[in-house]
DNA sequence: ACAATAGTGTCTATCAGACATTATCCG
DNA sequence: CGGATAATGTCTGATAGACACTATTGT
């Protein structure tokens, strides 16, 4: 995805390296930087994002996404990778810059720069909480999303929706709807995964014949499995080598077709 | 595009308060803040980015995206159109949010994290230099995909590449190629815009037709233009009320059929 | 007239949505 | 068997790409 090349950097004149030594960040305003993660998977068949109950003020006993500060000589997704470590395993983790957020006040302490990050995750057992979390816990986000649902703590509200609308934009052109399942599924467990993000039904027929037709998107495995449920067993399949999906898998065009809660699908 | 709605907050304890007001940001690296913007148009048929060329180290001399320090009490789109509007007229200019760099040595001086900004523009004159700029310059993308092409200071060289192939697949989806031409512009110039962004020729017949096709998208003013050129006047149109476009403009599916440079379609 | 560009029409292969049909499990 | 789910096949309308053809200008 390089368009310009990195090239090498052309000498720096002792003039100006005097400078840089000479630098003081002491001229510039007081700012910190964070990460935020959202991480999702499915829950009941419906898509949840883990939030921790915050132990420490500000919002101590308040609902927020995991995150914290960066440190020094660390970058932005290492951060981000930290901090999720904290809270589940890592292996098939799609993790993904969403955007920062750089509201001014968006923090009561100071001035807070936020980078969030949106990371997709197979069903995880009851997750354990870190450091100066009380508590985390998978939320469903059509509870977050029910007028009764709780209140979230900062501007993590704007960052868990911003996440699933994102989250419905990227599984329509790259295989990350796998990284919500295991290393094999069957076709209905994918369809399972557009349904809950896209929150429509689809065809099962139609969507086997889309998924299918993907160059490189799921290679069958030729075998069979769970052998528990009612139907006629399914055959399983495992992620293929592409990175995009050519052609894409896209929602139903009847779209806006909601059935209820505060979502908005304009923008 | 709100999934979860702000509600309000709820009250914060004595306790709770006080430590807010007790807290100390020393105990945080120091760090800074900045925006970059890469402002985009069309010249000469092709894509163009301003470039200013820093008259100030570090890298004094040499070309990269306008930017600067975020202020103290400043959003960080706030800070884009300040910093925009010292390069531009910001009449017409879409800009968004494109994604934070925190490399923490991504600038020699100290640990900067900066967020990235895309801008659209129609065609402007000579830009003028702004404050610590010696001089501003529309780039062409060819030019600095070239292998002789320019070295960019930091890490601006992926932000213009990042920028690109965000701008690309705005287009698609969004009336954000509208941003690139004047109030009144003809089918051909709307074109004229895709093909530059999507670096493929696209047929005059079929792109008319898929445009018009868009509800919303372009609504024609009735009025000829351009007896300049050498062919039949065209009719002129103006930009319509939709703010998505649905059904989305899609590049012809032959994709990755890209005449040379450092360009990279898969990723 | 001729070149060049704008605009319209048409043919066809492909694709998406709907849905019927067959296959194979469980109880 | 009956119910349920998987997998395959079929029909049809919409669409995209290719391209022929007409319209209207400048030289």
């Amino acid at each position: 995805m390089t368009l310009i090349t990195e090239r090498h950097r052309p000498g720096v004149e002792a003039e100006e390296a005097g400078f840089v030594a000479a630098y003081d960040p002491s001229a510039y305003p007081r700012v910190a930087v964070t990460v935020d993660v959202a991480l999702l998977t499915l829950v009941k068949g419906g898509l949840a994002v883990l939030l921790v109950e915050r132990a420490h003020p500000p919002f101590a006993g308040h609902w927020a996404l995991p995150g914290g500060f960066v440190r020094e000589g660390e970058s932005l997704d290492a951060a981000a990778v930290r901090e999720l470590g904290e809270e589940t395993r890592l292996s098939k983790v799609v993790l993904e810059q969403l955007r920062a957020y750089g509201d001014p006040h968006r923090d009561p302490r100071m001035w807070i720069v936020s980078t969030a990050f949106v990371a997709l995750t197979p069903r995880q057992g009851r997750p354990r909480a870190g450091g100066d979390a009380a508590d985390a816990v998978w939320w469903a986000i059509d509870e977050l999303a029910a007028p009764d649902g709780p209140w979230i703590a900062f501007d993590h509200h704007q960052i868990v929706s911003d996440a699933v609308v994102w989250a419905g934009e990227r599984i329509a052109t790259r295989p990350d709807a796998l990284a919500f399942l295991d290393d094999e599924f069957t076709l209905s467990d994918l369809r399972h995964v557009y349904e809950a993000v896209w929150r429509r039904p689809l065809d099962p027929a139609n969507f086997r014949r889309s998924a299918l037709a993907i160059d490189g998107f799921v290679e069958p495995t030729g075998t069979l499995g769970r052998g528990g449920g009612r139907g006629r067993p399914a055959e399983l399949y495992r992620r293929g080598p592409a990175r995009r999906l050519d052609p894409p898998l896209r929602a139903p065009t009847p779209a806006a077709r909601v059935k209820g809660g505060a979502w908005t699908r304009t923008g």
